[in-house]
DNA sequence: TAAATCAATTGATGATTGTCGATGAATGTG
DNA sequence: CACATTCATCGACAATCATCAATTGATTTA
């Protein structure tokens, strides 16, 4: 990568002896890509709705409690499974989902990797 | 809010007693605000980089760790400062950076609040 | 088999986001 | 003052995202 900016950076007398960060591009694009799966109030709200409830709840009953549409939610919903946050699992013509009981497990231990403690 | 969907859920045999959940709107609102500034992979590492530089960094010393332009790294350097993720100082015609120690501190209670645990 | 119900998918749309080049603001120096 | 350097801001653009209405798929029941 050609790291031609208009900042010169001629001085160089700025910092001395800037250290690399630790953690790896990879790693970096896996944490985010954990985050970004929370950063979203509806999905919040559906992990910590599927969280009090320990019984599974189907769709239709997740829908009653948030102002959006039935595929929004759905939609939502893949989400957080395909990041494993939360389980499915059919019964006739419901879908019952719960939440993974590691979801959010590892992320102290994310926060202490970034921060370095 | 009219809830009017397709789906009519007319059996309401489905899930019993469904509970609502505990976390309001507005701090879901505020975690998800949280979440969403850790997800870039950019500005993880920026925050990493600064975290094992003990020393504050300068602009264009972090520039030079990415492969980005200089205007997309004072870009994110605003939203971590926004958030209170990083510090920021001037000096001369530097500015230069450091992370806020107290970053990332209340991740865990979130993910406690979340999980309900 | 036909009808009904629950949920996932599709396609569209407006909003947000990450990135860039160009420019401007702040500061130091000759 | 004039110039150089660092960094922030602006405007534009493409990509991504949250949402919806409409449809399709899956399953049960009459």
């Amino acid at each position: 990568m050609a790291v031609t900016t208009h900042t010169k950076c001629v001085t160089h007398g700025c910092c001395p002896a800037v250290k690399s960060p630790k953690l790896t591009q990879p790693r970096a694009v896996a944490y985010a890509e954990c985050f970004k799966v929370l950063a979203d109030p509806i999905r919040i709200r559906i992990l910590n709705l599927l969280a009090i409830n320990r019984d599974p709840v189907c769709v239709c009953d997740i829908v009653k409690h948030f102002p959006i549409r039935q595929p929004t939610i759905s939609h939502h919903l893949k989400i957080l499974r395909a990041s494993r946050c939360v389980l499915a699992e059919r019964r006739g013509t419901f879908m019952y989902y719960r939440v993974n009981g590691k979801c959010l497990a590892e992320l102290p231990r994310a926060a202490r990797l970034i921060m370095n403690i």
